[in-house]
DNA sequence: TTACATTGTCTTATTTTGAGACAATATTAA
DNA sequence: TTAATATTGTCTCAAAATAAGACAATGTAA
């Protein structure tokens, strides 16, 4: 499932990331919080820092002549896979205070590196946060650069977090939750075929609440979105569900939409006109 | 009404923009929207380059120990003498070919200056757009650096603008559309006092789009956030509209909060669950 | 005093939402 | 083979929200 390239681990490739530097915009990263759906959890990409027990989001640099939407496509490839994903670009995080990557200090120095070639441990970055959400199953996560693992973790149940990623992961979610398209989130995060409890189950774990099925069902059919298809037979023993698919065509993700709003805002007491 | 200071104009405060620079994080820049409604009109605060007939954004960059929110914050006071406006980080613009500053180029030469202490000209920024609404009445425009003019414009009649400046003020205008809040976006665009009227005039004005009357006037005041006042005699054959005030409290900068999405989701044949 | 334009509020029809009910049905147990 | 069971798909009806029309109230001008 995960491709390992034996010679893109471990701290010696410090190098790679001062290549990259010196190519890029100084003290600016990109940071992607990869959402997937799996097993009813919904899941987002780490990677673990070779010799370290501590996980971060998948991250990188702007290069001098890229666009910075190109260049969180370029690094959610490098990690997934997957081509041709939206991504969407939902906070930049600067805080004068945002810890750096010192911690790597005195590893890079046992392992003989002068640590004067590294000035960019100590410097703050500003970095901006985009999120995507992907076909769990369609994923291939690769190592890259200085991690020497890469992994899906259930989104209630995180490792240790380096840097401020936890922060960055959290106002990730609040975003998905608060401007969640029905159409475009099921689409990016269902596989082709699912039931209507399954797409339902979803939607539950991404607002964290409970909703009613028989109104779910009949909001998303109106929403006509979906292609229903044979039986599924489970084997289990009740009435048998429909497959459902997403249609084609209709889903455009450029138009990146946003929702879920309105009832947020009718639990604050407030409501639109 | 215009504060303008003789020694903070024109392009020997190019130094000052140097200066600045040497201290901020590289080739990354903030720009605000500043948005206020007067006359009917929704305009945003802009500042003509001394020399160029070429308006700008209020833009700066960040010190290197500063958080972002707070570069934006004091970009905001220099330029409006306002304290305490929350800023909104709305996105962030880095296409490749965003325009570099190197009109100036052939002024600063002609003045005298060596054109090698300007490697920034060339140089493509990254900047972070924020946005802000303030109560016209209450700003205080000032000039800085090399800017020579200071003025609001009706949204719908825009001078020549400098840069993507004009993409940004456009990406603003869509988020403050697609997230309107109520009892935010009045909060902070009217005056102490107006008539139900007027506060409808702004929502149109924002939306582009007209509101039926009854129906407006009966959900603002089902919201509560509004305080009835004694009556405005205009001196027109009719009857006297009331003045009303935003309940004071019950704002919370730091809360802002987003609305006006299921409108455009309907429109779109989508809408939520 | 009347005419007029605008305001504040009420009413009614329509649409949307929330919640319960029930028949249909794939499998298991008897 | 039949009954029991759990879940599914759909319908119904009440409640809530929204849209649109109507009308009395009222400062000012004629």
């Amino acid at each position: 499932m995960c491709q390992n390239d034996p010679n893109s681990k471990g701290l010696h490739n410090i190098k790679l990331v001062l290549d990259n530097l010196n190519e890029s915009i100084p003290q600016l990263s990109i940071d992607c919080v990869i959402f997937g759906f799996n097993n009813n959890e919904l899941k987002i990409l780490l990677s673990k820092f070779a010799e370290f027990d501590l996980w971060a989001l998948q991250a990188g640099f702007v290069r001098q002549d890229e666009d910075i939407d190109f260049a969180a496509q370029r690094i959610f490839e490098e990690r997934t896979g997957l081509r041709n994903i939206y991504l969407h670009q939902f906070h930049v995080f600067g805080k004068a205070d945002r810890p750096t990557s010192d911690f790597l200090e005195k590893k890079l120095y046992k392992s003989g590196y002068n640590i004067e070639d590294f000035p960019f441990l100590k410097q703050r970055f500003v970095t901006i946060g985009y999120y995507s959400l992907v076909d769990f199953q369609k994923v291939v996560p690769a190592n890259v650069l200085m991690f020497e693992q890469i992994e899906w973790f259930d989104i209630n149940c995180l490792p240790l977090i380096a840097y401020d990623h936890k922060e960055i992961i959290l106002k990730a979610l609040d975003t998905l939750r608060t401007t969640l398209d029905y159409s475009l989130v099921g689409f990016n995060l269902m596989p082709e075929t699912f039931t209507m409890n399954e797409l339902q189950k979803l939607y539950e774990t991404i607002l964290d609440e409970k909703l009613s099925r028989n109104n779910f069902q009949r909001k998303i059919l109106e929403m006509d979105i979906l292609v229903r298809l044979e039986k599924k037979l489970t084997g289990e023993a009740h009435k048998a569900p429909y497959l459902y698919q997403f249609k084609k065509n209709q889903n455009n993700q450029e138009n990146f939409k946003q929702d879920r709003v309105k009832k947020r805002m009718e639990k604050e007491g407030d409501y639109q006109i």
